[in-house]
DNA sequence: CTAACAATGTGAATTAATTAACAAAAAAAC
DNA sequence: GTTTTTTTGTTAATTAATTCACATTGTTAG
């Protein structure tokens, strides 16, 4: 296996989500049509994807659910796990911790941060807030590899170098801002208001459609 | 103009974005290579997206910020305007009201749901928040369009049903749970886990690449 | 005035991602 | 036991997105 696409990466982890809650169920196989109606994508495209991870399924009877998902944590997740961080413990930032929490994952939240006096010194679903002028410090400590960034837009660009400074590998920003890292940081952005206009936009071309 | 590319679309929000505070500094033409430079990508994605919504600058002077401005906004924003719900006033729901207030723009987020009688009747932002009983009544009602999901994953599905029941006509779910709607409503599905197993996944490619 | 430069605009080439098409084979139907 | 069905696996074709390469032309420098 040499290069698996951005987008099979993508949905081997929504993959995997999806096939843990039919372990859950007591499902023991799926077939490639069943993986995809879930998915809102094709029965090839998962197949094509299960392919290039090299994993066969049993003609008629689909995939082992079971031994699927220990194949995509083997080919996705690191096998030491990787602790993460969030920065800005406002509503994201919460939101995301307790989206986190209990989940059985390979990635741990260890640490937050923030500047405000109140937040600092509390803990939130087992994750300590802390100063942000000490992220450098426990990023280095607690050996954090990522970093959530979900601090308001004017803080975007500072926080991502505090980051950078203190060794981080990758940077989710969540803020509206894009930021400027070195090429071995890995650098996700997404934002939310580009997901809403888009949204309205083909609203308002199916509108003008139909 | 015919079938802008859906990757045009999304980085045409982009632009704006970064125009509306290069206007608000004063600045009166911009270069496809800083557009590029804040966006991370090249110079020729950007001219050649100009070119799909026919905008031309000057030569050697570079793109009318004000003006680019304005025809992005012809394209991607529907004149009259459009009216927004978020269902689930939690930690989700509530930063995505902050972040919208006091933008200006075509997009006005009029109500919010949640089933929580603590949230129902109370007011964030200039944002009454409703029972969630009254969905389909008051989307009509209000006349609104658009719906942003942040309910917990298992009131994702039932969600959208009454959604689309209530005549949404596009939807940007933020639950990790896909769910599904007739073909006639648009709909965006966004998972923060995805986001971040992806930057995990390749971080771990640098390390082991070296 | 002329040459060098710096920017846009775009056809052609390339790369990335998806879909079509179908062979193979186990299971089920008869 | 033969035929039909159903599902996987994969090559080839197609479509989508990006990048290359370069013509064009206003501007600046000499």
């Amino acid at each position: 296996m040499k290069h698996l696409p951005h987008k099979t990466i993508e949905r081997l982890s929504q993959y995997r989500r999806a096939l843990l809650i039919c372990l859950d169920k007591g499902q023991t196989h799926i077939y490639s049509h069943e993986i995809a109606k879930i998915q809102h994508i094709t029965a090839v495209q998962v197949r094509r994807d299960l392919m290039l991870i090299g994993y066969t399924g049993t003609l008629r009877k689909g995939y082992n659910v079971k031994e699927l998902i220990e194949l995509i944590g083997e080919i996705i997740d690191s096998q030491e796990g990787i602790n993460v961080s969030i920065i800005g413990m406002g509503n994201l930032g919460r939101a995301l911790i307790n989206y986190f929490s209990g989940k059985r994952s390979h990635l741990k939240i260890v640490a937050s941060f923030d500047i405000n006096p109140d937040k600092i010194g509390n803990t939130m679903s087992g994750v300590p807030c802390y100063s942000s002028d000490d992220m450098e410090k426990i990023i280095r400590e607690k050996d954090i590899k990522l970093a959530i960034m979900t601090v308001p837009a004017d803080f975007a660009s500072q926080t991502a170098d505090a980051l950078v400074k203190a060794g981080i590998k990758g940077i989710l920003n969540y803020t509206p801002k894009p930021v400027n890292v070195p090429k071995e940081v890995y650098l996700e952005e997404y934002d939310m208001i580009t997901s809403l206009e888009k949204v309205a936009f083909y609203v308002k071309l199916n509108e003008s459609a139909g």
